[in-house]
DNA sequence: AGCTCGACCCGGACGC
DNA sequence: TGCGTCCGGGTCGAGC
């Protein structure tokens, strides 16, 4: 389930893999609906013999800049992945978008839940302008998170969950967020105390800084869930401590890791160390 | 404002 | 073995 972490990586594949600079070619769409907001005749001119210029990313979004100063802004949501490949390779099962580019290169979307999205606009600011704190940008200050968790009553699970608060986390991130810091997924937002905003604070941080290193979290066996451009799997995996570990012992205490639903999301945690308090 | 639910999807896990 | 059913995951919109 790509989360920032995993798009990040991505956007550092794409960035290394000399993209930028090509011309795109064509478009080709085999499933209309990966594409919002226009239709496809409309998408393929509008980004038809475009420059790619510069790769990047907002919350768990892709950014495509264009040179016609158009952007093409990727959401993966669960299932999306991004294949760099030549265009002789023969197009494989779920490949739903393919950006053909004129070094021969080709850029293709991979989606078996077939929810993910790309978009198209020319405002960034307008476009994202629903998402909440870029958590491994300068903004993203203690003062800054302390007051917008006193405005909020809210459970910290669907809160963190909630990209207009900040952008970024998903289901993953928050479990291991909130257990690095020792706090509960029902804890009010407004009810947290001095120390303990800091220690989320920090968390939230520290976590998505590990899962970049690790090149992203590749759950499942057989088929992992995450591969970055070159089919390369993350590894974040092997350091979890809670997420899907239910029945497994904490590794800070060694109580017995709980699984609950909040807010109708499957929800890890240590019922010893995370206590409401 | 915040909650809950349904829709969007389908591979994989699970039950029989 | 195969069939049926349900779960999960992010986000949005609707209804409360």
């Amino acid at each position: 389930m790509p989360e920032l972490p995993e798009v990040e990586t991505i956007a550092e594949n794409l960035r290394q893999s000399a993209l930028t600079g090509i011309v795109i070619e064509d478009l080709v769409i085999y499933w209309t609906k990966s594409i919002a907001h226009f239709s496809v005749e409309e998408y393929r001119r509008k980004i038809m013999g475009q420059m790619i210029t510069h790769i990047s990313r907002r919350g768990k979004n892709l950014i495509l800049a264009l040179s016609n100063d158009l952007f093409i802004i990727i959401h993966l949501r669960m299932s999306g992945r991004l294949i760099l490949c030549e265009d002789w390779n023969p197009i494989r099962k779920h490949e739903h978008i393919i950006l053909k580019m004129r070094n021969g290169k080709e850029l293709r979307f991979h989606d078996t839940r077939k929810f993910g999205r790309w978009y198209l606009t020319d405002n960034l600011n307008l476009f994202f302008k629903n998402l909440g704190f870029e958590p491994l940008n300068d903004t993203f200050t203690l003062d800054a998170f302390t007051k917008e968790l006193k405005k909020r009553s809210r459970a910290l699970k669907p809160l963190l969950l909630d990209q207009s608060f900040i952008a970024g986390l998903g289901n993953i991130y928050v479990d291991e967020a909130l257990w690095e810091a020792k706090v509960h997924p029902k804890t009010l937002s407004n009810q947290l105390s001095k120390g303990q905003i800091k220690k989320l604070f920090q968390s939230i941080i520290n976590v998505l800084k590990k899962g970049i290193i690790n090149r992203g979290t590749s759950l499942g066996s057989g088929k992992p869930n995450f591969y970055g451009l070159m089919g390369v799997q993350g590894s974040n995996q092997e350091g979890l401590n809670v997420f899907r570990l239910t029945g497994k012992p904490c590794p800070r205490c060694g109580n017995i890791i709980e699984k609950i639903i909040v807010a109708q999301r499957s929800t890890h945690f240590c019922p010893h160390c995370q206590n409401l308090g």
